[in-house]
DNA sequence: ATACTTCTTGAAACCGGTTTCAAGAAAAGA
DNA sequence: TCTTTTCTTGAAACCGGTTTCAAGAAGTAT
């Protein structure tokens, strides 16, 4: 315990030079099998543990990923997305063996100024990159910082940047298909244009329409940020247009949503149908419990993590991928599918 | 943008040895103001930021922190306790400029490995533990190491270690005085003995009870594990008995507790009472919404933050410190003080 | 047996800072 | 004015690894 374990401790012990040491710490080739052996036992023996920082100056390579989070409080304290994605990162990451640095920012500008920070102390391997905005403000800065990086969720200029993203299209679709074949017609929804995933689910839900021929009424298309507070005031907005049913585009709205038609009174799905978007643990708990899009957060988190540590490891020479993940419709009660078993 | 950034260019440019550019960067005393300032501004002409990881080797600080959440995944997806957490210390660590680094294990044994990783690494310079168990099992670990690190709750063997916790006594007194105060009687509680903080809450509930001189009756004491689901089901078992009113230990379970209560189709609070304790977004998003003892997530995060980094920066040579952080009554509806007004 | 490769291996340079040490310059005291 | 002390400063050692380079050993082809 005394004599402090270094590389070249080792390598008085097992009697070979430090070059030898650090190849059998690598499994580099051109080792003797048995020279490999005794180094071997000699650190197994004395539990050597090679000094990272060390390692790091020498490699260039940290082996530590920051997560960048730029969304305002309000959506990082009350939605249980960004909960639900960091842990699926922070799981990622460790499957990796990268260690994951959390970086939170309330702002756009603040965002700016961390990522300057970051990119400044030169310690990071890689970043993802989160936002609840469309976050183009970014990509010129990483890219100029040659680091490399992915985003969750498609930024609206994503010309050659990698990039995670749930079938929001898709997910919009799915919903509004599935009130259009329990016979709704006039379908409303509380959709958002704070990011493109409120874009892409706006346009699934008037695809829907279109395909069957439903024309689709301005007057029920309101808009919200995705706190559950302007679900509220969206749907009050709606109630007096007498929609028979929405999709709302996130969950959060949903339940802001619910609460609006509770205290005005109407039932769901009796008097007015809902389903909403995400599935996460509100939607279930909520009552009634929500119809919803499933979009997978944990499967999202772990691929921008393997799609960045391909990058690092690979160097970042090959073509921007967009990877998008299948989403699926979970069918509870909001929508009213029970009532007609 | 050609030549790399060293100290050693800086040095040359500014005609000085890397010694004295050290000096500048490091705001050390014995450089002449004219020198300094002539450093100072090469490099902020050249924008040069030191390599953190040079500087990591050489001083054998890192500036890197690591936040050790160890809760079962039901707690981290499903409460949004550890979520506020989390950005708590994520700001406070930016407030004092630390790199915080995140890592959530589900059981007791995968944290233990999760901490080895980490303690051999080497990397960090100090640790915040947090966990929805008594989490002893990480102390000795942790000393052994000797790496500075605070807990955030106290641990059930809290000699010696730094903790910050919230004042759960009072907590539990505060809400359980409140619906004496209230005129009810037959007060139940939802506790939770999975970790100290809800022996302390009902600890709190036992106090104001005796203190009112009012016998305490086992039947009304129902326990759960801070779900919403363990909350639901505390509440079944506890209805039967007929309580006038109920302190539920945690937002979540109180939410668990108002749909049981839904289904059986008793009013809150018209007739049961709830207070509930850790004003979480929840707590006021709720039908009615919920009469809470808040505890301020932010500061006890912000609080760990600062201990530690004090720790850090002084030596852990000083005795351990808890810091308690007080709480205080929120009313809201579901305890009925509204109606008596 | 000789020449040419391919393996192994260690010495030394290097990564980019911090810190120690010694020396010269300036300030203070005698 | 001559010491003694205090400031400044640069050279060099150091942190603990990785990587390059060259040389000796072993293997293969001629």
């Amino acid at each position: 315990m005394s004599n402090k374990l270094t590389i070249q401790r080792i390598a008085e012990l097992a009697d070979v030079s430090k070059a030898t040491v650090s190849r059998v710490l690598n499994e580099y080739p051109h080792v003797r099998p048995e020279v490999r052996e005794k180094v071997q036992k000699v650190i197994s023996e004395t539990g050597y543990q090679p000094n990272n920082i060390a390692r790091l100056l020498a490699s260039d390579r940290s082996s530590i990923i920051g997560l960048v989070i730029s969304a305002s409080a309000q959506m990082v304290f009350n939605d249980p997305y960004f909960p639900a994605l960091t842990e699926a990162i922070s799981s990622g990451a460790a499957d990796n063996n990268l260690i994951l640095s959390l970086f939170v920012s309330y702002t756009e500008k603040q965002g700016r100024d961390t990522l300057n920070g970051i990119l400044a102390a030169g310690l990071f391997d890689g970043l993802i990159i989160t936002a609840d905005h469309k976050g183009d403000a970014f990509i010129s800065q990483l890219q100029e910082a040659e680091i490399p990086f992915v985003f969750i969720g498609r930024p609206s200029e994503a010309q050659g940047i990698n990039y995670v993203d749930a079938d929001n299209v898709k997910g919009g679709y799915l919903a509004t298909s599935h009130l259009v074949d329990l016979g709704y017609r006039r379908i409303g929804t509380i959709a958002s244009d704070q990011n493109t995933a409120g874009d892409d689910r706006l346009a699934g839900y008037q695809s829907a329409l279109k395909e069957r021929g439903i024309a689709m009424e301005k007057r029920l298309l309101a808009f919200g940020d995705y706190t559950l507070e302007s679900g509220y005031a969206a749907m009050k907005a709606l109630i007096p247009r007498k929609p028979e049913a929405v999709f709302v585009a996130s969950d959060t709205m949903a339940l802001g949503a619910l609460r609006a038609l509770r205290e005005a009174g109407l039932r769901v799905p009796g008097d007015i149908a809902l389903v909403s978007h995400d599935d996460l643990p509100p939607a279930i708990q909520a009552d009634p419990p929500l119809t919803t899009v499933q979009q997978q957060i944990a499967t999202t988190g772990q691929m921008a993590v393997e799609k960045l540590a391909q990058i690092i490891m690979t160097g970042k020479a090959h073509p921007a991928q967009h990877i998008i993940n299948p989403v699926k419709l979970i069918v509870r009660a909001s929508c009213g599918a029970a009532q007609l078993n």
